[in-house]
RNA sequence: GCCAGGGUAGCUCAGUGGUAGAGCAGGGGACUCAUAAGCCCUUGGUCGGGGGUUCAAAUCCCUCCCUUGGCACCA
């Protein structure tokens, strides 16, 4: 209904560049096949990005994979194969699943490039050169079957470290630590200022808060490096070759070292890297606190970064499975490329769309992904393109003609009312909202059809321009539709385009009403989002 | 434990002082261009429990229960 489309995120949009939209996810952790959770982040990130180049932007998309660290190390070693072999092997699913998923990336981040390399131990060099990097010794608990320092948290309620550590003992351990401690007060007043001028550090708003507790919280300066003798498998101490260097200055590092243009030496020429950046950090809610929201903020500080040019974080919530975390260990974890094999890549990828609200968790079922592509897409959308071409073909040989202009200001004002809630939902990034509005369209179109009832008027020869005025207006808004359900529906938009016989590219700006001509002659209608016909019993995961 | 957010129709949620709402699901009807789709009507709720303030509470206060997230490197 149309209220519904009222419904619009209240946060607002951090700034990014206004010519160009840089946008990056999360880099997956190569150290099991992708689920439901990859998938969505990419979708929505993909998403954006066609958006944004829809609008005629020029986009720069990142996504890629986690390789280094000690469970890749310890996987591969179960196994019997080298680290290198083991992540290759997990990184081909993750390209296959975004290729067959439709994300179309710009560039390709895996931590393993000797770009990125490159570049993580020129940053690691130059902040040792200017004194933010440090040598200490600190000593700990450490658990010799779990290979790992044990912190407080691991003590059961009696404050002992229990059986599943085993053998408990003291260690000292040499490491290098980043200055992190004395960049507090900066990033507390950097939270409060970008709030302040409409430009927040993070969305959903309600995540301001929570990272703000954090760096409140925030004492000691943070460990980033591993010993060779624990952890081989990483990226060398350009200065120590003893040590590698421990997640941070690996992973959170690939959103520069991959950007265009990006050179770490002082002094560098970056006008192409600053044409891109800021990104936009596409991240689940997990790795807010404190890696994104505190120690990459403080690196890029460290790194020279003005204020206005560290980057915003857009948090999204996860995909619980009937109300419960999903996880390896519980084994309910859903496979995004069964799915995708099952009821094709444009369903997963509306479901994942249009069943969560960008911010929050939402609950994954089966049921309702079927559900919701046979009510919104074959019965309101499909249908509707189907019966108007059907209308246009035996009424009028598929020739539009336009018409009494009152039924087709009508058509143009639900355009506009409708198309500019779904763009305004995308502005927010909330492709939830705006596949409701673009879906509200297509309602009231079908509301046309009941009103009119073309089958009548096409009864009566005095009603000639009036039932043109109606099937013009339909296949005016269809093609509308088409536009703005584009970037998360790509190939199904090109379907709704090609039986509109319309063969042009896709553009924001073409949202305008009364492009096609008059005279135009349409396609031959084929379903477009054929219906999932579900056995009774077949409920669903 | 601390901080923050929730508990409203079978499901997903909107509603912050003035006679309980939407979408989906369920039931009924009229129509026929259409993917038995679309359209219209409609059944569902003592708004987590208890107490209080008020002429009036889903809405404010207190309390209890349940739940989610963060504080703790799994999207």
């Amino acid at each position: 209904m149309d209220n519904r489309t009222e419904i619009i995120p209240a946060s607002p949009r951090p700034r990014v560049s206004a010519s160009s939209f840089f946008i990056t996810t999360a880099i997956d952790y190569t150290n099991g096949a992708p689920h439901i959770g990859h998938a969505y982040e990419k979708v929505l990130a993909d998403v954006l990005a066609r958006y944004h180049r829809l609008k005629g932007q020029e986009v720069f998309f990142l996504t890629g994979v986690d390789q280094h660290g000690q469970k890749v190390q310890q996987s591969a070693e179960k196994q019997g194969i080298a680290p290198k072999q083991f992540v290759e092997e997990v990184t081909s699913k993750f390209r296959a699943l975004w290729t067959k998923l439709g994300v179309d990336y710009s560039e390709w981040a895996a931590t393993t490039d000797a770009r990125h390399k490159e570049c993580v131990q020129k940053i690691l060099i130059r902040l040792n050169n200017e004194g933010q990097i440090y040598k200490d010794k600190r000593g700990g608990y450490y658990s010799v079957r779990q290979e790992q320092f044990l912190t407080d948290k691991e003590r059961n309620a009696a404050g002992e470290f229990g059986p599943e550590w085993g053998e408990v003992e003291f260690r000292e351990e040499e490491n290098y630590y980043f200055k992190l401690a004395e960049h507090k007060d900066w990033l507390l007043a950097l939270i409060a200022k970008r709030s302040a001028d409409g430009n927040p550090l993070v969305v959903p708003d309600f995540r301001v808060a929570e990272l703000r507790n954090a760096v409140e919280k925030l004492e000691g300066d943070l460990c980033i490096s591993r010993p060779k003798a624990r952890l081989a498998w990483g990226i060398e101490f350009p200065f120590d070759p003893d040590f590698v260097t421990y997640v941070w200055f690996d992973a959170l590092v690939n959103y520069i070292s991959f950007a265009p243009g990006y050179d770490p030496a002082p002094g560098a020429d970056l006008t192409t890297f600053r044409r891109w950046w800021p990104a936009l950090h596409v991240i689940g809610k997990d790795i807010l606190i404190p890696a994104h929201g505190v120690y990459w903020p403080i690196m890029l500080k460290a790194l020279g970064f003005a204020d206005e040019s560290i980057p915003p974080l857009l948090v999204h919530g996860w995909w619980n499975i009937g109300g419960a975390k999903m996880s390896k260990s519980l084994g309910n974890c859903i496979d995004p490329d069964v799915l995708a094999d099952k009821y094709g890549a444009e369903t997963l990828r509306y479901y994942l769309m249009s069943d969560i609200v960008t911010g929050r968790d939402a609950d994954f079922s089966e049921e309702r992904l079927v559900q919701r592509y046979n009510t919104d897409l074959a019965n309101n959308l499909g249908n509707l393109l189907n019966r108007t071409l059907n209308m246009a073909s035996k009424y009028r040989q598929g020739v539009l003609t336009l018409g009494e202009g009152e039924t087709r200001a009508l058509g143009e004002a639900a355009v506009q009312r409708h198309g500019s809630a779904c763009l305004l939902a995308l502005d927010r990034f909330s492709p939830d909202a705006g596949l409701e509005a673009a879906g509200a369209l297509a309602t009231w179109c079908n509301g046309l059809v009941e009103d009119t009832a073309p089958w009548k008027l096409a009864k009566d020869p005095a009603q000639a321009e009036k039932l043109d005025a109606v099937l013009y207006s339909l296949a005016e808004s269809l093609r509308i539709i088409a536009i703005l359900i584009s970037p998360v529906l790509p190939k199904a938009a090109a379907g709704i385009f090609a039986q509109l016989n319309w063969d042009k590219p896709f553009k924001l700006e073409d949202t305008t009403w009364g492009l096609l001509p008059d005279g135009h002659q349409l396609g031959k209608p084929t379903p477009l989002f054929p219906r999932i016909e579900t056995k009774a019993t077949d409920g669903g995961v």
